[in-house]
DNA sequence: TTTTTAAGGTACGTACTAGTTTCTTATTCG
DNA sequence: CGAATAAGAAACTAGTACGTACCTTAAAAA
């Protein structure tokens, strides 16, 4: 194998960081493991991060981008908020819950909480959210005045509650509790 | 300050590692810390408990038995949760977030052991939140039909989600927008 | 082809921390 | 009072891992 240079490197780099993540945790990780990992050196990798804080949340934003779903549009709230949150609860969801148990570590080490790394990564995905919102508002289905931040979040919030007590899939079931018997009845005129 | 003996001195210790585990986190606490902060030295530990986890482990024990709460009863139930759950923030959470750090180092597949982990600190404060429902429907204060499971445990999901998103105590404002705009609204008749 | 850029390898300095050893000194108990 | 017991202090061993310096060599650019 040839030497590789720039982004072909880089990837390397970000991809054998996540997976040290996911196998080892944030405290076992490395700079040397994942040097080697990535069948470089460290210097190859203090040249492009400047600590190990910052390599790891490169990975993590890398990884991240490389799922990017599309905000659903089925015609109603209910409809739209199922789906977004279904296919939370199945993808994104278990992502989230590993990396939480993986950089409890982290969170400690850079003085930082998981509010603070999920912002770096969950600022678009919000837009998404507030579509959702946007048109239900438009269609009258929502009362605006009822839409707190709070209470906007709060499928969310319960769905994230119940993956990470679970650490499985969110029962369709429940999430159609959440939206029927919550979420629903709070914002509705 | 004389020179501690015994039990008195193993209940200053244990506390002393339950202060830096909190304050610092697992990671963050060291043996010397707590001996320093226990205002003694290291082998005094070592000749207690075989190693950084067991002394650990014992602070955590120690801490929870020592916390069993009355339940409150302030004659409202807004009162009773806001009560409650400051309480709960207060005390509670840390412990329960920091404990999750422990798991993460003690079994680096959590997932078997994090469910049963809450089981044997949740059991026991069922009966709390149930009562407090009990009295509050007795008052008429609750429409039983609205007292579904799931929304009979929604303050305290949220509340616990907050804990674990910013791994702080929760503002008492939020409590009271928890309790105030969402749970009651839902429950009322 | 020559020059420049950056990768790969090795080794080092520094800092931190677990766990141990040794010795002195205070407290307790017979 | 005097002997046993355990606390307190300091230094030490050993291991780990971050971050850096230095040098060689491959690949890209001019």
């Amino acid at each position: 194998m040839g030497r590789r240079r720039g982004e072909a490197l880089e990837a390397a780099i970000l991809d054998a960081a996540w997976e040290e993540l996911s196998e080892r945790g944030y405290a076992h990780l490395t700079v040397d493991s994942v040097a080697r990992r990535a069948g470089t050196s460290k210097p190859v990798l203090y040249r492009r991060w400047a600590d190990k804080q910052k390599l790891v949340e490169a990975a993590v934003v890398r990884r991240n981008d490389a799922q990017v779903a599309p905000p659903a549009d089925t015609g109603s709230l209910r409809g739209d908020l199922i789906a977004t949150l279904t296919e939370l609860s199945e993808t994104r969801g278990p992502f989230l819950t590993q990396l939480s148990l993986l950089l409890v570590d982290y969170f400690a080490e850079a003085e930082s909480s998981f509010a603070e790394l999920r912002e770096m990564f969950v600022a678009g995905r919000r837009s998404g959210r507030d579509e959702i919102m946007r048109r239900a508002t438009e269609r009258g289905e929502i009362d605006p005045a009822k839409l707190t931040p709070r209470i906007a979040s709060l499928p969310f919030d319960l769905l994230r509650g119940e993956t990470m007590m679970t650490l499985r899939p969110v029962a369709p079931e429940v999430i159609e509790e959440i939206v029927d018997t919550i979420f629903l009845p709070l914002v509705r005129r």
